[in-house]
DNA sequence: GTCGCTTACCATGGG
DNA sequence: GGTAAGCGAC
């Protein structure tokens, strides 16, 4: 079965399915020829090799296209799997486009988590849960791993829940039941592991409750335990694509596997050379080993690259071959013109956030030899997302608009989850985790006492904690403020059950009616610390979000896993992500800041995982620089604050791997003309022993070598500011103001458009006027 | 019990 | 620098 017929097949379809297949397909003009075969070829199992910017998304939709136009599948028996919500609504958005129309009838287009939610409220019985289920986020995972660990009477100062929870994870990752760990990992936590494992299972199953992890394990199971049901989706998913093959894990693998294992249409598509997660129990040996788990495999590799120039590409591939063990393709251009790859180092991250800013700046007005660039089409993509602080300070304080992609999601928001949790107080009674988070937010004078008080009621009469309160407001088991505060909620949330049935409120007014009559949202309203405007913002947003759905029980079973923060005023926006979230994207103008070792590659990754870990790293590196089309920019600093603290770091191993005939180094601004010259005095030990290791690295030497062989130290222009004299006028020195990011301060001087405020918390800083808004408030 | 202060530990990455 | 736990004062 290694060629396939096209005839066969054809003879084998319906009428309509040849009728349709006779229409247009103007969706395969302009793909070269290996994306062509990728899309072609649609029975079997299909391996797509596709190399950074080679049109794999284009080649993927194209196929789902294919598919639907020849009329071999209907919307809804493609399965197409992603792991990222973004890329998901990016496929939708580009088959609709390429149908010419939006199509609503993809429902099996989603992540692997998405999806699995949606079988197993169809199936959740079988592994004894009903089909509400709630979902916990890492957060009421570790919260409910804490009580098992304490229950336990494990010293968790030696043997942290935080522990536990990656242990858990990693052996759902691999699709380990408690039952089928391997003797092998017995030692893990104190031999307590796998006992806590199996509590902890059990736990979830009493809350009716998952976490990511279960989702699909759960359906592994199912899918292993009950043939007719994976008969049936067997069956019903006639055609599988699964994007970016490389970071499933075993417990995806397995999942592909046995949905695959009837009509083996699988395509999945993918890159060794762009696994970068590892850490979360992807498998690289999944791709690796496609052909060996599908004989006959056809492999056709995606090797010519659209986005980047030469120089850029050639970087990219000098990186990553460092690395051993790879499937091994070459990517290709027919562009020619092109920047090299610009490297600069900086005294410290401060100098660079600043340096990147200006570089931004420039970039936008066509300057300092750069071409002209919107906002839009520059992104600065950071290992950790603790590095962005520094640009959104700097950012902030020199006005440049910015957006962060894949910060902390909406819904992992303090405010968004008291708010669920109410929801879900009211929606089912009986979810334990939800009224622990809530009975004493706001407060209601409800402590440690009242609480364990609550509990063990709860647990002497086999009830759930609502009713547990019950009981005790009955019995008056709390007294004084907290026995009555505690009666009110008692009856709140009855009374809010009821509305919930009432079909002339709409659940967008029960919501609101919930957080007023509970005292959440005047719990906002009285606090008076800069973020509270922010979240009764949030809150008001989360009303609105309910809109698109039913009720507040649809809603509660989809938001955990499709809300991310993607509230954007439209704007043009320099966009600062992390490598990881930048996967899939491309920028014309890309930076890659904080190339230091240590930093990245990440200690942490290479002292866990060692050779596996660096490699792993170095993908990333590979990554990050084939997300730029035309200018990429990598920059190291000798110094940073880590805690707070200065500590000086090596550039990055993965500077001395960038072939060298592709790299123009740039002076750092200062290095050379005064100020933190190499030979310039330094005012203490701490300093000289600083520039000793950054001065004398090999990378360092590398670089002012090559520096030398090329000196590029022009003049710095002056920067032409605009001063908005409107916005500033406005303002007097003394006055109080706010500011998004600062909070609260008072005006100490004023400097054109700039003002130089004492912020309360964040202390003295120069910040542009119209960031800033005055209050009415006291005045001092 | 709560509030507010100090201390200890900490931060790779995502659904 | 930021946050959760720990502790004394009300």
């Amino acid at each position: 079965m290694s060629s396939y017929d096209e005839m066969d097949a054809f003879d084998g379809a319906s009428l309509s399915a040849r009728a349709m297949a006779a229409r247009p397909q103007p969706y395969l003009d302009g793909l070269n020829p290996a994306q062509r075969a990728a899309v072609e070829q649609l029975e079997g199992p299909v391996l797509m090799l596709a190399g950074a910017g080679t049109g794999k998304t284009r080649a993927l939709t194209a196929r789902i296209v294919h598919l639907l136009n020849t009329g071999r599948a209907r919307p809804n028996e493609v399965l197409a799997v992603t792991f990222t919500n973004k890329a998901a609504r990016e496929m939708k958005n580009r088959v609709g486009q390429m149908l010419g129309q939006q199509i609503e009838g993809m429902p099996w287009l989603g992540t692997f988590h998405a999806i699995c939610v949606k079988l197993l409220r169809r199936h959740a019985e079988l592994v004894g849960l009903k089909s509400n289920f709630t979902i916990l986020d890492t957060d009421d995972q570790l919260r409910l791993l804490k009580q098992l660990v304490a229950a336990d009477g494990i010293d968790d100062k030696r043997w942290p829940a935080r522990q536990l929870a990656n242990i858990i994870d990693g052996w759902k990752n691999r699709a380990l039941t408690p039952d089928k760990v391997p003797a092998s990992d017995g030692g893990a936590y104190n031999h307590r592991g796998v006992v806590l494992y199996a509590q902890y299972q059990e736990r979830l199953k009493e809350l009716n409750a998952t976490d990511f992890g279960d989702l699909l394990l759960h359906m592994v199971t199912i899918f292993q335990t009950h043939g007719d049901v994976l008969a049936q989706y067997q069956r019903w998913f006639a055609y599988i694509l699964v994007d970016e093959y490389q970071d499933t894990n075993v417990a995806q693998y397995l999942w592909l596997r046995l949905l695959a294992g009837g009509h083996k249409n699988i395509c999945c598509v993918g890159d060794d050379d762009q696994s970068i997660y590892g850490w979360r129990g992807a498998e690289v040996g999944n791709i690796l080993r496609f052909e060996k788990d599908f004989p006959g495999a056809h492999v056709v590799r995606l090797e010519q690259n659209y986005r980047s120039t030469p120089h850029i590409l050639a970087a990219a591939s000098g990186v990553i071959e460092g690395n051993q063990g790879r499937l091994g393709k070459t990517l290709f251009t027919e562009l020619t013109e092109g920047e090299k790859v610009r490297l600069i180092g900086h005294w410290d991250g401060e100098e660079e956030a600043r340096w990147i800013g200006e570089e931004v700046e420039a970039a936008q007005r066509g300057t300092r030899g750069l071409a002209k660039f919107g906002l839009d089409q520059m992104a600065i993509l950071v290992r950790a997302s603790h590095q962005m602080r520094a640009f959104e300070d700097r950012f902030l304080t020199i006005g440049l608009p910015y957006r962060v992609i894949g910060g902390p999601r909406f819904y992992e928001r303090m405010e968004i989850r008291d708010a669920m949790a109410y929801f879900r107080v009211v929606v089912s009674p009986d979810d334990d985790l939800a009224f622990e988070r809530i009975v004493n937010t706001p407060k209601r004078g409800l402590g440690d006492k009242a609480r364990q008080t609550i509990q063990r009621t709860a647990r002497e009469n086999g009830v759930s904690l609502v009713e547990g309160a019950r009981l005790v407001v009955d019995t008056k088991a709390v007294g004084g403020k907290g026995g009555v505060e505690l009666a009110k909620l008692i009856s709140g949330i009855d009374r809010w059950g009821h509305m919930a049935g009432d079909k002339d409120l709409s659940h967008m007014e029960l919501a609101e009616i919930i957080l007023d009559e509970s005292g959440y949202t005047a719990h906002w309203q009285n606090d008076k610390t800069p973020e509270a405007p922010g979240r009764l913002e949030n809150l008001k947003e989360l009303v609105k979000a309910l809109e698109q759905f039913d009720n507040l029980q649809g809603f509660l079973e989809h938001v955990s896993l499709i809300m991310d923060n993607e509230s954007d005023d439209g704007g043009e926006k320099v966009s600062i992500m992390t490598l990881h979230a930048a996967k899939g994207l491309e920028f014309p103008v890309v930076f890659l800041p904080g190339w230091e070792d240590g930093l990245f590659p990440s200690q942490r990754s290479m002292d866990e995982s060692g050779l596996k870990g660096l490699e792993e790293e170095r993908r990333l590196a590979y990554v990050g620089i084939t997300r730029a089309e035309e200018v990429c920019t990598i920059s190291f600093a000798a110094n940073r604050r880590v805690f707070g603290q200065w500590q000086s770091s090596m550039p990055s191993r993965f500077i001395d791997e960038l072939p060298q005939d592709h790299v123009e180094v740039l002076t750092p601004p200062g290095l050379y003309g005064g100020g933190y010259g190499a030979a310039a005095p330094t005012s203490n030990l701490h300093d000289a022993a600083a520039e000793a290791n950054v001065y004398n690295s090999p990378g360092w030497r590398r670089l002012q070598a090559r520096s030398q062989e090329r000196p590029v130290s022009q003049p710095r222009e002056s920067k032409n500011t605009v001063i908005d004299m409107s916005a500033v006028s406005s303002f007097v020195v003394g006055e109080r103001v706010f500011h998004q990011k600062f909070g609260y301060g008072a005006i100490q001087g004023i400097e054109g458009d700039k003002l130089e405020i004492a912020f309360e918390k964040a202390g003295l800083k120069k910040v542009v006027a119209k960031f800033v808004t005055g209050c009415d408030d006291i005045p001092f």
